[in-house]
This record gives structure tokens, C-alpha cells and sequence, in this order.
DNA sequence: CGGACTGTTGAACGTTCTCAAAGACCGTGG
DNA sequence: CCACGGTCTTTGAGAACGTTCAACAGTCCG
């Protein structure tokens, strides 16, 4: 059981940045930056943008009462996020490492639905899964399909990269710390994985992860 | 550990039935009807359209290799379902009950996202709001948010009714049925709630009730 | 080089699962 | 209407998996 004490910090924007919108019909904004931590919106607060991870990663979350903690998505550089239901967020956002936004502001009139729809379907149907997982699946079995999922989103290149800490995952996977620090060690003794630091992981044998994972 | 067989019933049509269509810019469809535990469809099936119930109850799951299940979501009266990402479907959907379905097929050219990203989006949050559930909560939470919702789904109206089995309760919550059993008893003894019968439940203490599910 | 934070490892505990058996409910047919 | 059979639910006991608590190790930055 822990709790998490909220830092807000004030992004910087870099104009000089200038890569495309994430959709036509929107109004071109800069850069934000946030440093490691910081956090991007809080749950409660007003929604009304998107946004773009431009480069670093986020993490989304909720917390309970007593600061249990579930991220429901990591969001690394290319992916959006950010809509809401309603006009409220119901979801804390904040940078897991030195990372760049791009907030992207439907212009008024401007039909965004058939822009987002494909988005918040991709959104659900990759929720409904985690679903299975946390519901359904073995610490070893989590940390198998975290891994392949992290793998398949940076192209499949050795080493994969996590961006985020032991904790983050833990919280992703419904885990403690401890337990994702003994599969990990667990999944390297056997020659499956290779830990080359704490956030570069190796994958020896894909097959192997992917009968784990079921 | 369990397996299911799916068995496979051809739903008859009602005409009869004329039902306001949910969405404008659709073709009005027949009532189709769906015997308890007959599949509505199946993952990997070609998706297209969207599917309304008109009465009784729907589960929406997942499999793992070995038959584990997890249920995604319970869809009752007047809720839709079947929104996927792509042509096809991720998941099995099934009546639970004797169940009534309105298959909405949008017209060709209709402008479907515009109505359709509001249930995405609604079905997104739910299940961003399972996730921690799932992945941070106790057996007896689970089921006391579980309470919460079909209560709140049925307009706070007592007693409460489940339509479906302690197997399916339990597949939601990923729980075992076992553990779904003992927690009804534990709340029932401490005067919580009250069981009418199998399905139907008496909250006698809402706040209670919300104190256990944080 | 030092200090704080993050991660790893170990031991004991607890919640939930598994396996087993008895009890309650429901639909069917007599 | 009641008896029967099958299914679903409840209850119990023991085992397993993951958590908790604690200490140590490694890593990152100043």
C-alpha cells in the first residue's frame, strides 16, 4: 500500500518543434514539455483536448481512497490520449520520463468524431484485453504479455525499452514491486530474457514468452 | 479452471416487436431472439453491425487457451454492444437469459461515428474503471462495487436483480465462484444485504456498501 | 565519493484458489 | 401437484500464489 504526492509542474513550449498534426480540421499547436513526473492533468479536471506524445512516455492512472494505484495505459511517443466521456477527466496523465505533447484542439465545426472514433475503439479494445489479464492471468503470465506488448509497440527491436519504473509496472499489472522484480529475475535465470540494465530488457526467446503468456 | 462448450442457436425473428431504432440513419431491424447461453457471436467473426437489447442480458468475454474466461462487460436492457476496432470481432458475446436483440446496421453513407463515438467512449471509461477493480481491489470490494452497479443500472430499484450465475459473476470479477459465494454470505451475515433469492438481492445498506468498495 | 532512491532477495503471512461434499433450486414428467 | 434428476450454490479444509515486512544491493546524480 502506497500513496503519491502530485507534483504539477508548468510545461515550456518549444515552438521549434513542428511536426504534423495528429488531425485535419485542427488547430496547430506547439510542443508542451514535461519533466519526469510531472503531471499533465489530474482527474477532476476539465477536459477538452487531446493530446499527442511527441516523445518520452505517460502513464495514466487511477488511484483509490487510501492510494492504491491502477495505470490502465502507458501512451509512448506517436500514441494519443486523452478523451473523455464527458467533459471531465477522469484519469491522472503525467510524464513517466522528460516527454513532449502535442495538445490538438479540434478546431470548431470541425468533425472530430470520425477522426476519434477509430482511436477510442482501439482504446477499449486494448482496455477490454488488459482486462483478461488482470483478471484472468498469473504474475508470470502478466509480466510475459507486458513484456510482448512493449516489444510489439517499439517494432519488435532488441532491446526493448521500458520507459517506466518497476512500480509503474507493478501498477499496470496489479503486482507489487516484489513480485515483478522475481519474475523478471525468474524469466532471466531461465534464459528467456536478458536484463542488460534496469530498463533495457533483451528478449532471448519470443516463443517462450508467448507460451507463458498463453 | 473451466472450459466451455458454445453451443449455437439460430435466433427467431419477431416482427412484431417495433421498437424505436437507436440511431437515426439506420436500417430498422426485427427483434431477434436469443435462448439463455446461446452465442449472439464469436471472436473472430466478421463484425458489422451493432446489436441493442431489448430485454434479458448479455455477456461480452474472452477466452485464454486452457478456457479460462474473463466477461468484459454485462449488457442489459436498452444498452448496445458490438462496437469492435476493426471487421471483426475480439469477443464472444452471449445471452444470458432469454434475451431480445436489435441488430442496428447503419445505413450506407450515414454518418455512424458521429453517434457512435459517445457509447465508445462511455464503454472506454467503463472499462478503464474495471481495470481497477481487477487490478487493485479485494475480493469483497469487487463485489460490493459490483452490487453498487447493477443497482445503479436499475434505477436504484429494490430488490436488486442479477441476471446472471455466480460463474459469470465471478468471470467478471475475476474471482472463483467459491469466493463470490463466501462473500455474498459474509455481507449477508453482517446485515449488509439480504438474498431474496439466487438473483435477487436486497441492499439494505448502501453506505455500507460504498465504505467496502472505497 | 556520498547519499538517496530504486531494485532485488528472503522469510513469514494472508487471501484466494482448489478440491471435495453437501445443500438448494428448477424444470420435467409422472 | 409432487417426485425426480440435474444444475447451481454453499460450505469446509488444505494448498498455493502473491503480499507484506525487512534487509541488502545496485544505480544514478550531485
Amino acid at each position: 500500500m502506497h500513496a503519491y504526492t502530485l507534483s504539477r509542474a508548468l510545461p515550456s513550449q518549444s515552438d521549434q518543434m513542428s511536426l504534423p498534426a495528429a488531425f485535419d480540421g485542427t488547430q496547430p499547436q506547439p510542443v508542451s514539455f514535461y519533466p519526469s513526473g510531472s503531471e499533465i492533468y489530474a482527474q477532476g479536471e476539465k477536459a477538452g483536448a487531446l493530446y499527442q506524445v511527441e516523445f518520452g512516455a505517460v502513464r495514466l492512472y487511477r488511484l483509490l481512497a487510501d492510494g492504491r494505484r491502477q495505470i490502465s495505459a502507458f501512451h509512448l511517443a506517436g500514441e494519443t490520449f486523452g478523451f473523455e466521456a464527458d467533459a471531465t477527466h477522469h484519469f491522472f496523465a503525467e510524464a513517466i520520463n522528460a516527454t513532449g505533447v502535442r495538445a490538438v484542439r479540434p478546431a470548431a465545426g470541425a468533425d472530430v468524431s470520425r477522426k476519434l472514433l477509430p482511436l477510442a475503439l482501439k482504446g477499449l479494445i486494448r482496455a477490454q484485453e488488459h482486462l483478461l489479464v488482470l483478471g484472468r492471468q498469473s504474475a508470470i503470465e502478466r509480466v510475459a504479455a507486458f513484456l510482448l506488448d512493449m516489444a510489439e509497440r517499439q517494432g519488435g527491436l532488441q532491446p526493448v525499452e521500458l520507459p517506466m519504473s518497476r512500480m509503474d509496472i507493478g501498477d499496470y499489472l496489479g503486482l507489487t514491486i516484489e513480485t515483478v522484480s522475481r519474475v523478471f529475475t525468474k524469466l532471466k535465470d531461465k534464459g528467456t530474457i536478458r536484463l542488460l540494465g534496469l530498463r533495457n530488457v533483451e528478449i532471448v526467446r519470443y516463443d517462450t514468452l508467448r507460451n507463458i503468456s498463453e
